[in-house]
DNA sequence: TGACAGATTCTGCATTTGCTGAATATACAA
DNA sequence: TTGTATATTCAGCAAATGCAGAATCTGTCA
């Protein structure tokens, strides 16, 4: 059977980039940002706007906003090539920074909650919202605990 | 000025829940039930489908999803009130339960990395892989530990 | 400068989503 | 069994979203 299409992706390479895109969408990312992520993971070197569009088979458009989407989220990295209007794109280097986003919302809610508990609510519900702006804190410093390791050597 | 409307909240309720609202809504939630979270934290006691529908100023049938999808992520309790075939709700008593979607996929996403990353990468890609398997795992493993005294006294 | 290669933006379309108000279903009480 | 209060589902609508292909913009090279 002939790959009747321009990717060059194994099957067991699209498998992958399907399953794992399935359980990206839970956290809300687009299906093409969701593969192009996948895609980005497989790649040994950069890639261009067309290889992406022709391995992934959508067009060039979509890929481009999903690429602008990872990249806005640091789940890629988008490089110039010298002396060309070539963009590529890497899988970006630390993996966690997609994350600090949630723990600052985390670390949001938990001060809001704290400062604003004892204007909103009395007896149980104020005790609940106390407990509750612990577990959000809580929960925010086992997370950045567990992301830090994983930063990049600083030499960028 | 008058309560123009048939809502019992105070203002400063309002603004709390509408703040949270925001937050949530970076989470995936719909505005509704991202309001009708942070307003079931407030109460003290179980309250209705109308009650909610009016302080909340929406449709029942919206308050009536949005709590049947709240119910489903464990951020609420339904409760059947005896003698009367009224449905009450209360916020759910376990902060973290909603959450434990969240870390299943992550082990999900480890599991699978793991699994295939030799059948689909090689080089730098296949130790980036490597890498990111082991950060899910980590962060997992992580937010679990955080979950996991928040749960409330097992005597239901 | 002109021509080209490439990224980006624009336009239009189909799908999905969240909401309301109406219609329907269901449990309880008499 | 019938009436009633309540939850749930349905139908329709408006807004947002994701996508493809066309049009446009912008460096780079000759």
């Amino acid at each position: 059977m002939q790959n009747l299409s321009n990717s060059n992706l194994s099957q067991p390479q699209r498998h992958f980039i399907d399953e794992l895109a399935m359980l990206l969408l839970s956290w809300g990312m687009t299906i093409t940002a969701a593969r192009l992520y996948g895609y980005l993971q497989l790649q040994i070197g950069p890639v261009s706007l067309d290889e992406m569009a022709a391995d992934l088979e959508v067009s060039k458009s979509n890929v481009c906003a999903a690429a602008k989407l990872l990249e806005a989220h640091g789940n890629a990295r988008r490089l110039g090539e010298r002396g060309s209007k070539r963009v590529l794109y890497v899988a970006g280097d630390d993996p966690g920074l997609p994350l600090r986003r949630q723990t600052d919302l985390l670390g949001m809610m938990s001060a809001l909650i704290a400062a604003r508990k004892d204007d909103v609510a009395e007896g149980a519900a104020r005790a609940r919202l106390t407990r509750l702006a612990a577990f959000h804190r809580d929960l925010k410093d086992a997370m950045e605990g567990a992301i830090l390791p994983y930063k990049p050597k600083s030499g960028s």
